[in-house]
DNA sequence: ATAATACTTGACAGAATTAGTAGACTATTA
DNA sequence: TAATAGTCTACTAATTCTGTCAAGTATTAT
């Protein structure tokens, strides 16, 4: 359960690689699509959104490439996944475009806001640094909920 | 992103109706499906699940419905949810069924690894009387991860 | 200039999963 | 023995996922 699609996961990969390119050597779709095996037209795709979102430019011609935008140390793993799935939505009654109507189960809504938040928070931790350094760091997240926090969108 | 499925939530739900019954008193699909607004053929299948599983048990004839076969205090959330859609896997890689094969990205593998298991850390610790009491209790949930930890199934 | 390199965009399609329906059957009890 | 209640399997419509394809546009080396 809670599988995350490969256009996400292949989106921390294609990042990863242009972050070893970090500040300025331009990485090509041709070389992220060979050292992470993923076909050159759906990376196409998938760094489009990611430059349209500003976390990567790209510079065109020969020699050219996609180059991050911020430091590896400021671009976190929810900003990346953010962009190409959404925000964490456990439940689509919890997705921003959508609203809530089934007040009477206000407490399975508050558990999964609790567990998306989690997530996020967790996500938010990791950059692309972390994942180039190999360890990461011991992460501690709490999250508190009570029945005062349950809000409704009208 | 991360959705659960309808399955899932409707099986929480379903549990949390046949926990208003604990310890004797047979809930019937027809109740939970009033109360949840969920069909009562699509909660038949979850509940044969559920049942097959040892979560809930059946009563037959008049008078009967389905009854709690522990306590909700025994009851976590990560419990039902692993019954009707598998453990939690955020890449297919991670899946038990199936194994890892590219060691080169075992940095992101080792993230959706940690990520899983600040999830199922989270499911694990709230119960079916957590979401009856309504207040969840505050959780905090440490995860650590390091290179050493990077193990890969065959 | 122009060839080579590289990104840009939108349409499209097959596969997989999800979400749920339908129907025939079995067991229990009032 | 009729009514109630769960059991089981098959099937299907809709949606989402996972890409491919093709026809561009922009930039730079020579």
């Amino acid at each position: 359960m809670l599988k995350l699609s490969t256009k996400g996961q292949y989106g921390v990969r294609a990042m990863f690689e242009i972050a070893k390119g970090y500040p300025d050597r331009p990485v090509t779709i041709r070389e992220i699509s060979e050292m992470q095996e993923v076909s050159v037209a759906y990376l196409e795709q998938i760094l489009n959104q990611l430059r349209k979102a500003g976390l990567v430019r790209s510079v065109k011609g020969p020699g050219g490439g996609y180059l991050l935008n911020r430091s590896p140390l400021q671009i976190s793993i929810a900003a990346i996944l953010n962009e190409l799935e959404g925000p964490v939505a456990i439940t689509s009654c919890l997705d921003p475009d959508e609203g809530c109507v089934r007040i009477d189960s206000c407490v399975t809504h508050l558990l999964w806001k609790a567990l998306g938040e989690q997530i996020e928070a967790f996500l938010n931790t990791i950059t692309l640094n972390n994942l180039m350094t190999g360890d990461f760091q011991r992460i501690k997240v709490s999250s508190g909920v009570n029945k005062s926090s349950c809000k409704m969108k009208k």
